[in-house]
DNA sequence: TACGGGGATTGACTCACGTCAATGTATCCC
DNA sequence: GGGATACATTGACGTGAGTCAATCCCCGTA
């Protein structure tokens, strides 16, 4: 874990909680942040600690999980170049991370004080409702998260993931997932060996069908229907 | 739904959000605000609706779902009286209901147009760090959520459940549950004779009995380790 | 007091998923 | 290129939770 000061601002504006600050801001936070480079495999911060720093992610992967009883992870959410950890943020009252923070593969993470943050909120009306935005769409995505996981039914889990990542990619016949099937299956709570085993399900039924981490969608429709409920294939 | 104007103060400040604002806002908010009493059952607001107000609980109680492909409900929340129903609100970008809210027993709804609600967060700060916290407490019992339901064994689950009831009831050995057990086993996920189930071999086992809605924490110690994972009794 | 309806409990059955184990396949670093 | 390591797939097996169905209980109501 190495850090390093002095960030350009591009690399700053490029979140959009800070994408439209004035200048003057912007140098405001430059001042107070800096960058951590992780090696793969590296932790970031762990469940419990309390927040006192903010994280982005520059470049690489992190994965945000807790630990089940039996040790192994629940992956929560997989944080690319770009994301912030939103979880990583606390205005008053005294937060402490809901979640552990690791890095997949070497990444770099820009480090911004709480202070700072705070203080950016209130200075900037822009920032404010950008902070409230993101929050909202995230809880909007654990509610989907939530809803996910209370289907009983694993076939049905896989395709509901499956087309999500399908509109995600702007509904392309063919796409690529954004980390290993292992971390896929454990976002869907799911183990591989079942996960792999819906996959194959799909791909004789020829709905779907993957190499590695490439997906091709045969049968959107199928898919939707699967999706729906309207089980004309289970 | 039985639609009525002029709220006393009192009312209004009872939630968190609007707990410490001036009086000349509170009269902004008394003046564009009203109560809607619903009788048991009753359709508040659906899934997908865009969000145009927002709502807070006067009384009685108030369930917050989503239709599976079944048609069953999922449950996401049973909202009480003094809370608010923080997935009805949007600042800047078009939101759209998440969820469905429909009365369980008899309740009494406080309405706030949504521009009201921002004009309250453009003109006090109080607000706007009350607001921040609402979303991130909300966000950190999503997670929570989502944690109980990537447990797969359901005794798990329901010792979960009880624990945290018990630890938010001040540690008293016995408590009532909030809502009936139909519905608590929708929050988990679980059909209720699985639930049932479950509480059998709690009470078989010693570690907790329930009657109707009371429940009676015979060992709390036992209860705790199930949920830790250090599984004496399985 | 009798009736009705929704919730809660219990039993019997089935099957889907987790588990364990073995094999196959990328990927990375020496 | 080759060996180590982690990921992926497949098979066999046992079990726990869903499903269907019956009964019971509680509460409100006629």
């Amino acid at each position: 874990m190495l850090e390093r000061k002095l960030v350009p601002h591009e690399q700053i504006r490029q979140f959009d909680l800070f994408s439209e600050l004035p200048d003057e801001l912007i140098e405001h936070i430059r001042r107070n942040a800096w960058t951590i480079s992780l090696k793969a495999r590296e932790a970031l911060f762990r469940q419990n600690d309390p927040v006192r720093r903010s994280y982005f992610c520059l470049s690489g992967q992190l994965k945000l999980f807790r630990l089940t009883r039996s040790g192994s992870e629940k992956i929560f959410m997989i944080a690319h170049a770009g994301d912030g950890l939103c979880d990583a943020i606390s205005l008053q009252s005294e937060r402490f991370r809901p979640l552990n923070a690791t890095s997949i593969t070497e990444s770099e993470v820009l480090s911004v004080d709480s202070e700072v943050v705070i203080d950016v909120f209130h200075r900037s009306q822009r920032a404010r409702t950008q902070l409230v935005d993101a929050l909202i769409r995230r809880v909007d995505d654990l509610i989907d998260h939530v809803e996910l996981l209370s289907v009983d039914k694993a076939n049905f889990r896989v395709a509901s993931f499956l087309f999500n990542e399908y509109q995600r990619n702007g509904k392309k016949s063919s796409f690529q997932l954004n980390s290993s099937k292992k971390y896929i299956a454990s976002y869907l709570s799911l183990q591989p060996e079942t996960l792999s085993r819906c996959l194959r399900t799909f791909r004789q039924d020829g709905i779907a069908s993957s190499t590695n981490r490439d997906i091709r969608i045969h049968d959107p429709d199928r898919l939707e229907q699967l999706v729906l409920g309207i089980d004309a294939a289970a």
